[in-house]
DNA sequence: AAAGTTAACTTGTGTTTTGCAAGTTGTATT
DNA sequence: AATACAACTTGCAAAACACAAGTTAACTTT
């Protein structure tokens, strides 16, 4: 019953920010859903290959709990039989406007030497294309 | 020296997602955000009594680090002198769209009993003008 | 002016979560 | 049949957290 933890715990505050950090609120959560949005990876390996590190036992914690969310859905690979897929939901897809104020708000207070600021230009330039880009499965 | 913990675990991906969350990607640091920014709150105890229950240790833990991130700032209360006020600043202002596209996806995707619409009714009716506002203070 | 009270923490302790390394299971390839 | 890859699972030490109790400083009451 320990893979339950996460949902008993959800605090049925009514409030929707609590609601949506329930959901999301991890560091690593939004982390693997910037890999899937913004850069396109897809297979465990993927993940755990990410810059940050996560470790292998968080991630199949945090891939089981976005899947029981319902904004992520795991297939089998058809172009590679023993890889599974996870890609977004529409749910997941929504988190897009969440994922570009970050970056919005980071290109604006983060004056470290190596801030990069590829999304922030595509963010600025057009926005809307952008995001309308990012929900058809094109990372960016 | 344990207090520089989380300055010194900033990681320096140059990322502006893990820029964000290493600032602010905490479930209780962006309840504290809401309890200033959407209710109002200004001290300590107002924080202790917030509906999710935050422990002390770590709410002090929390507020020195925002403050040690420049998102909010702590003054002696002129009313009430063995109080303090915390506030936020620009850079802690700045946070709103982010907690309104977070109100906004709950908003769609809580569909349990008790979701309060309040916010969301506000953000759909007049986000410009409510955004402001919350900018100037007046908590919402 | 001594005693109590409020506000903001700090400290101690037990529990939970995390990080890391190693092991397991189910395909595919050779 | 043996090897390798992909996706996990398990075990254990370390870190973070929750809860209760204690401390310090600024008022208030008696």
């Amino acid at each position: 019953m320990s893979k339950m933890k996460k949902l008993e715990n959800k605090r049925q505050t009514g409030c929707p920010v609590t609601f949506g950090l329930d959901t999301f609120g991890d560091k690593w959560t939004l982390l693997i859903i910037r890999e899937m949005m913004l850069k396109g990876m897809k297979t465990y390996s993927d993940f755990l290959a990410a810059d940050e590190g996560i470790s292998t036992n968080i991630l199949a914690d945090r891939l089981k709990h976005l899947e029981n969310e319902g904004v992520i859905e795991k297939a089998r690979d058809p172009e590679n039989g023993r890889s599974f897929t996870y890609s977004l939901t529409e749910k997941g897809y929504d988190l897009a406007p969440i994922l570009l104020e970050i970056v919005t708000w980071s290109g604006k207070h983060d004056h470290g030497p190596n801030a990069r600021t590829s999304v922030l230009k595509k963010i600025q330039n057009d926005r809307e294309g952008y995001e309308a880009k990012l929900r058809s499965g094109k990372p960016g």
